[in-house]
DNA sequence: CTGTTAGCGCATTCAC
DNA sequence: GTGAATGCGCTAACAG
């Protein structure tokens, strides 16, 4: 009984028949010596490394600890590591430049989640097994993402239903993938319901929240329901409609497109859109483990579950005059 | 001309003396061919994967933006790739649970930065290279930690020099090794300046900070200034003053031990001491390469920049009766 | 100073 | 049904 047979009990091999006794003594031994197959080593063999990279832009948008957590599980089903690599936001590289980690075969594909949209033409696209994660890549194929139409609707349809003609929306800018669909989104459902809508783009921090949110009031016919992106921006946003009095929700309603358990213990608990974050990251990898088997590839839409989580910053339009405080 | 001495150009073998045009024309056929050295393999030849991991905790917790982002650099600066892995905190396992990642040669070595101290007597110890980052291991040696003596030391004085003599602590539970050297290091500064403090430890989680200041708060003898462990414990914390009309900081200052750019948005913005994250993700990365490369090992204490970040909610104590609103 | 060669640890094809 | 042999792509120790 020599080495291959051991390799081949090891790796579970079907076709061999062997005496289930001498099986376990291998079984047992290995485990009793702590035996680890060398990953460097079967990967060699096998040009195969069992280690998918995925590249996330490096943000405090809690967004991302639901999305790789539900990646990272279903890695673990699929018998893979997954390797999270973050891009500094001031230091954005285009997709290409992860390449390498599979051409030094450290990955056998990549989960790209950098919110970037490149311009399509200029971009060569990659050549090796990839996915893009909540957002959409140059080509058709191998896009993964949530359904923001879903999401809009959900927000559109509460305040509408509360009996708000007038919305807003503050959101980061159109070059990230989701807010130019969640900016399509609105616009066309609140043009199907005779409603007005307007936008205001800005950087995704607290100081971007804040100026847009500060424009979009000082209109001449601000809206009375606000959209917020991201929960950055809703920091920002409420601190604008503070220093302006707007109290909420009696003068301005307000939805979050983050959820996030902290938007409960606010000053007004904040209304939001709760989108598929763990069944999209695992749908990416998925997608991903089967390109990189070799299969072909087609773009995922997740839906489920996207609810509405109603608190207390939505209510109906202010009509009479009733001025609290 | 052959093979190995491509090998050695490549490599930029110094003892090699060739012909300025012949390294060109190989470095340049390279670059052509697009070529990259197989990771794998070489690893396989040196035995040095030219990787770490690093496991950190699932949290939302946005210090762990600043710590990766540290580590990554120092990564790239030793020709390292990170991989980082995310425990679930519903799913919480020993160390030695990720040793497989070494043993495997996935990674040299292993970058523990889950916040859970364990038993030191049951605890076997790691037999691979690795470093405990923000919190310490069993035994010394492989510790990279900040100085939570010195950020406790500015929340104290700050609050002291303002006029405050009976402190509260609202933190997570002693178990989590920074919450246990925060405390030890309050209760020291407190007792020689004969100031008292009371603490009240609970989830990490917004919950878990609105009822431990709820119970802080309706202690027969309340505390005048509260300082609190985490960016979601304060959340929580805010809104139990909120609901007991305890106004900060009139009634009460507050300090967050977690700066993020939100604090400064909040309906009182909130002083926060900053801590130095992003050497202390360097800090643990450079002395993991050392180890790797079998250094010995010295712990380490990070201290630079410490700072607090005031704010709008810390003040004197109240003495008369002025009552806002 | 440069070319040849041996193996890193494993999976797998082939004889037996 | 099982053992021996080959090579994955690379580096380093050798000999030339």
């Amino acid at each position: 009984m020599h080495l291959s047979t051991v390799s081949r009990v090891l790796n579970g091999d079907q076709s061999l028949s062997i005496r289930p006794e001498t099986r376990d003594r291998i079984l047992t031994a290995a485990h009793r010596q702590g035996y680890r197959p060398n990953a460097m080593a079967r990967a060699l063999k096998r040009s195969r490394t069992g280690a998918l990279a995925m590249v996330v832009p490096l943000l405090r948008n809690p967004i991302w600890a639901g999305i790789q957590r539900g990646a990272l599980q279903a890695a673990v089903e699929g018998g893979q590591v997954v390797m999270i690599l973050e891009e500094p936001q001031d230091d954005v590289r285009p997709p290409t430049d992860y390449q390498y980690l599979v051409e030094e075969s450290r990955a056998d594909g990549l989960l790209i989640a950098t919110s970037r949209r490149e311009g399509a033409g200029r971009h060569r696209g990659l050549v090796v097994p990839h996915v893009y994660l909540n957002r959409r890549g140059p080509q058709p194929g191998n896009n993964v993402v949530m359904d923001e139409d879903m999401a809009m609707r959900l927000f559109v349809d509460h305040v509408a239903a509360l009996g708000h003609r007038r919305l807003g929306v503050v959101d980061g800018f159109k070059i990230i993938d989701t807010v130019h669909r969640r900016a399509a989104a609105v616009r066309a459902l609140c043009s199907a319901r005779g409603m007005s809508v307007t936008f205001e783009h800005a950087e995704d921090t607290e100081e971007g929240g804040y100026e847009a949110a500060r424009r979009l009031l000082q209109r001449s016919e601000a809206p009375t329901a606000i959209g917020v992106g991201s929960l950055t921006q809703l920091f920002g946003a409420m601190m604008a409609l503070r220093e302006l009095a707007v109290s909420v929700p009696d003068d301005m309603s307000l939805v979050s497109f983050d959820e996030d358990a902290c938007l409960r213990y606010l000053e007004v608990s904040v209304t939001s859109v709760s989108m598929p974050l763990h069944e999209l990251g695992a749908a990416a990898v998925r997608a991903l483990i089967e390109r990189v088997n070799g299969g072909a590839g087609e773009d995922l839409l997740v839906s489920n579950p996207l609810t509405l989580v109603q608190r207390a910053s939505t209510a109906a339009p202010r009509s009479g005059r009733r001025l609290r405080r």
